[in-house]
DNA sequence: AACGGGGACAACCGCCATGCA
DNA sequence: CTGCATGGCGGTTGTCCCCGT
């Protein structure tokens, strides 16, 4: 198949890592970087492949890493941006800094799916359990993936009913957000972010807006910003006008790239666009409802 | 104290996309 | 163009630990 040709070459070590090697690959990585991973192994004295060094590196040695539990604001932003983007958790992870996509994915998987269901949520499409209960059921021959990719809206091709949805919350929070001048959302995606910037930077902190975990009612919820992290450091985060916004996470080890999010084509979706101005409770309550 | 169930987390597996020879 | 090596991603499994019985 197509395994990976050097992890099966040689009797390769499997399993949980030892402090030994955790030791020598940071020792490796933080002195040389780590260049191309299938040689990470051999320069480091590893008896790994370099794939699981990779990963090894990725979820657990890094030293940007957060660590410790998920704060509530946290899983709201991950139920938040699952509603958005689906199981693409890397892209969830993009915008939680000092997490990794295996460790969101974890705890979707354990903790926040159960949550949901627990409100009458269905996980997978956000939408109240008995509305997906009356939906038509997926052919039995249909995998879970292709089911999800037909009912899950995407940034591609939302639903019409969410796209609407999110058209009209984004107005209302723009409304909200005094940011009427930048109401002109299809040719504009500059002043639309400049408008986005100045909103997400001057709200002063919110109170949880999650269905996940309760919120306060006379909250105009529809202001809180999902896309601003509680440590969220605006030093590192730039919109250019040319390339989009940037958010740059925290330098990896030696390397001297960050890595830069580009935002140009959700921008041009009005789906995504509603996402980011409108998320949060009221989404979940209008889907409730 | 022993045991079993469930949750949390770490790691592996298989597939896909990309770059390069 | 083709095949291979590699990196990256999402799904799944394995392991450990805690807690209730």
């Amino acid at each position: 198949m197509a395994r990976h040709s050097t992890c099966y070459k040689q009797r390769l070590r499997k399993g949980l890592w030892s402090p030994e090697e955790d030791e020598k690959l940071i020792k490796h990585i933080t002195k040389f970087g780590h260049g191309c991973w299938s040689s990470v192994p051999k320069l480091a004295g590893l008896q790994r492949c370099g794939k699981s060094c990779r990963l090894r590196w990725i979820n657990y040695l890094r030293p940007d890493l957060k660590r410790g539990t998920f704060s509530q604001q946290e899983e709201t932003l991950i139920v938040e941006l699952h509603a958005v983007l689906g199981n693409k958790w890397s892209q969830i992870a993009a915008q939680l800094p000092g997490r990794t996509d295996n460790e969101i994915k974890n705890l979707w998987n354990s903790s926040i799916k159960k949550k949901l269901r627990q409100r009458g949520i269905d996980p997978n499409t956000h939408k109240p359990l008995s509305d997906v209960e009356n939906e038509d059921k997926p052919s039995p021959r249909s995998n879970n993936k292709t089911h999800q990719q037909t009912i899950l809206p995407s940034i591609e091709n939302p639903s019409l009913e969410t796209h609407e949805f999110f058209r009209n919350r984004f107005t209302t929070s723009h409304e909200n957000a005094n940011l009427a001048s930048h109401t002109d959302t299809k040719h504009n995606n500059t002043d639309q972010f400049s408008g986005f910037l100045d909103f997400a930077y001057n709200q002063p902190p919110q109170p949880e807006s999650s269905l996940l975990f309760g919120s306060s009612s006379n909250t105009d919820t529809s202001l809180s910003n999902p896309f601003q992290p509680t440590n969220w450091d605006t030093t590192t985060s730039l919109f250019d006008a040319n390339n989009g916004f940037h958010n740059q996470v925290p330098l990896v080890g030696n390397e001297s790239q960050p890595e830069d999010i580009k935002w140009n084509k959700y921008l041009q979706s009005p789906f995504m666009f509603g996402a980011i101005f409108g998320f949060g409770k009221p989404c979940l309550d209008h889907l409730a409802n």
